[in-house]
DNA sequence: ACACTTCGTGTACGAAGTACGCTAAGTGAC
DNA sequence: GTCACTTAGCGTACTTCGTACACGAAGTGT
């Protein structure tokens, strides 16, 4: 071994968790960058393509499977010590899905962590996850990427407090319903939603859970 | 050396010649993918960034310096006799400015190749020029990238032949010049150029020469 | 003087997005 | 059972942006 430059990739995993937009980070407990949180991720082993190994991390993290995953992103020069290159993927996974990795001895504790309040990071974690979030942005508006963050079935509302999470701003209710109806990307289930003192929720489903462009 | 993985920048460096968008490629004159035409690259050697990596190969290539450039993608398994990743970035250039290298035995001779009529490439260099087209077609609306296509000054007339030739497709003579001016992006001289038993254009240039999003 | 070519500006129309008011369908209080 | 209350759901007016298209302006060459 040794000789080439290191190849890692690293993961920015985001959820919604109580109507925010939050990512997925992990304590570091030894240098370098002891005693912060960093993006989760992996050296490349090279048995696998790029795009395998971080199916394969994300799984290792969150259990999930078969959400979505897009490459971000090559950096180099992240790690002081040594040549290497980091490839950055980010994922969109629901979280209540999600189990999180157990660490015994509450080490490499992973946690969820909102986006608009980190903490410093190790390396240059900020940076990317500030380009991540403004992808997720981007692509809300004319792809479908928001079925990795809810359930099969939900409600127009649910949806919304996704986009809202995500934009980190406030969305005319009745133009969003238009909006969204007016694309194929969802379309409405036969059932509804009863909750509290009011009409009950039509619940819709995404039309496709493959990565749909308009 | 050896035992890590080998670290590789891939350069798409567009032009416009002709009146087309072209690509300059190299002949491969040995194996592996021998006889075939690539994409420009070198092995990474950890040195320096990887951005400033392919500035110098872009520099090697075509003489230019300053010009935009713009990380693409990043694949693995590329080369199939070794692990890999290959870093793609891409490029626009003046082709005026361009002087390329010289080979003095015609060997891996580099020549410009239009798009929309390019040979059987080597590795999987159509599908990253795709993805390089479709990505400056998308910058092209909102980003002021065009002007690593031209000189510092031209008339309104040679800038929409640039977006012709990207786009692929006509454009109206008179929303072309309302939707430029009405951006910032460029702005009038005081000259105006005189060719042609017509009324002479007006020159304008690009009010910045860094990348600007609009 | 006149024909010819490209440069430069204005106007009319339609599509898409935004602001916003009103009705529908439930639950719970009394 | 009626009524107050809350969220769901739909429709309309207005503005903004992009597209289609017509005409005068400013040169050169005959």
């Amino acid at each position: 071994m040794s000789g080439g430059p290191a190849v890692a990739t690293i993961l920015v995993i985001f959820a919604i968790i109580e109507e925010r937009l939050q990512v997925l980070l992990v304590h570091r407990d030894e240098p370098p960058e002891a005693e912060l949180w960093a993006l989760p991720g992996g050296l490349w082993d090279g048995g696998r393509t790029l795009e395998q190994a971080a199916q394969a991390k994300l799984f290792e993290e969150t259990g999930a499977r078969d959400v979505y995953l897009e490459q971000l992103f090559t950096q180099s020069g992240l790690d002081p010590t040594q040549p290497s290159v980091a490839i950055a993927y980010f994922a969109l996974v629901e979280a209540k899905a999600v189990r999180l990795r157990e660490s015994a001895d509450d080490a490499w504790r992973p946690a969820w962590l909102p986006v608009d309040a980190l903490p410093p990071l190790a390396f240059s974690n900020g940076r990317v996850i500030a380009q991540a979030v403004e992808r997720v942005r981007a692509k809300l508006d004319y792809t479908n990427i928001a079925y990795g963050l809810l359930p099969e079935r939900f409600t127009l509302r649910e949806l919304q407090a996704a986009y809202e999470a995500i934009l980190a701003a406030r969305l005319d209710r009745r133009n969003f319903r238009k909006r969204m109806l007016s694309t194929a990307l969802i379309e409405a289930t036969e059932d509804v939603r009863r909750e509290g003192a009011h009409r009950p929720a039509r619940l819709y489903r995404f039309t496709s859970r493959e990565p749909v462009f308009l």
